[in-house]
DNA sequence: TTGACTATACCGTCCGGACGGTTTATGTGC
DNA sequence: GCACATAAACCGTCCGGACGGTATAGTCAA
């Protein structure tokens, strides 16, 4: 059933590869097509310039966060269970997968900003929405920033946080959303 | 007594400017001289490559946080009080005046992203210190970690948070901050 | 036959960097 | 206090390479 992922999806991949390894500033259609085995020609007929194959990274990275988001709260609810535990343990596992979506951020950032614009609203919106219905808005803020953070300082290269560290601070964040609605 | 700034100071903010203006794919040595005023040649006359200027930009931000915190610390040290919720309040006055330094960091993300790796520990060396002397160095981190993410997601563009949600959570960090001591 | 590609060549532009030349500041000897 | 030397500060131009994008001819499976 296992079925091979689209060349769109493939060329993705590779864009995502090529920024995890090389820096942002180094993204270009030859790395692109050198890195997806498929040719230069091939990924111009897919995208038919570098922003468009921008665009598409940020849409998928968004439409992930919202799903991961989604399930979080899928599960939540058939445990009936509070939302915002899940939710952060979700996007911890993401950070500990160091999930390459997110390097679609860096690309556009360095790329093409404005980009951006429309990714940070969608998912600013999606996590207004929970800190809206948290019983502590404010503390909800406060920990959604942490795993900004955590991502972000990831993402550019800047974390140094030790493992154990890592943990305690998953553990703690849990905890504080768990008390929050005691 | 106002000394005019030297050229390559001058050059450093233009520098920062271009970043903040079109973004941190756009640096170029072009880009620099026209918005600062010197030639090109002028230009590598001070920085001999890129890599040099990025290098400058980088530890002119260090530098400035490590003042940033140093004269907190000193501050706090003079009042008999706790330094956690001074180096916080320092922090976020930064924050809401969008210093233009930050933007070193996507500057040097997008182009050779390991001078990223000297300036994260050097910073990261500075909070690590600040979290092991707090009463709660776990909570101390989830603080750190949300100025991260309000800071970077700022610089990224990414942040969509308004105003009087920013003032809850810097009033809020604080007095977590000050209880710690309680 | 058509859609999904490959392979290759090419163009215009931009960028990093080198270079040679010119002005300005700072002495230094007389 | 003045001529001169020297180096630092800065300018303008040029070159080679890389990059985004276009074009075109051909392959191959459904």
């Amino acid at each position: 059933m296992l079925e091979k992922p689209s060349t769109k999806d493939t060329i993705l991949d590779a864009a995502e590869a090529v920024v995890a390894r090389e820096g942002a500033g180094r993204l270009t259609i030859d790395a692109v097509a050198a890195e997806s085995g498929v040719s230069k020609g091939g990924v111009l007929y897919h995208y038919p310039n570098k922003m468009a194959l921008l665009q598409a990274m940020i849409g998928r990275m968004v439409d992930s966060v919202r799903a991961g988001i989604a399930s979080a709260e899928a599960r939540a609810k058939a445990q009936g269970e509070p939302v915002l535990p899940f939710v952060i343990a979700v996007l911890f596992e993401r950070l500990k997968q160091e999930d390459p979506l997110a390097n679609a951020v860096l690309a556009a950032s360095a790329a093409q900003p404005e980009l951006l614009d429309a990714a940070g609203a969608a998912i600013g919106e999606e996590f207004q929405r929970l800190v809206d219905a948290a019983p502590d808005p404010v503390l909800a803020q406060i920990l959604f920033l942490s795993l900004d953070g955590l991502k972000l300082s990831q993402l550019l290269g800047l974390s140094h946080i030790r493992n154990h560290e890592l943990d305690q601070v998953e553990h703690r964040m849990i905890s504080l959303a768990r008390e929050m609605y005691a």
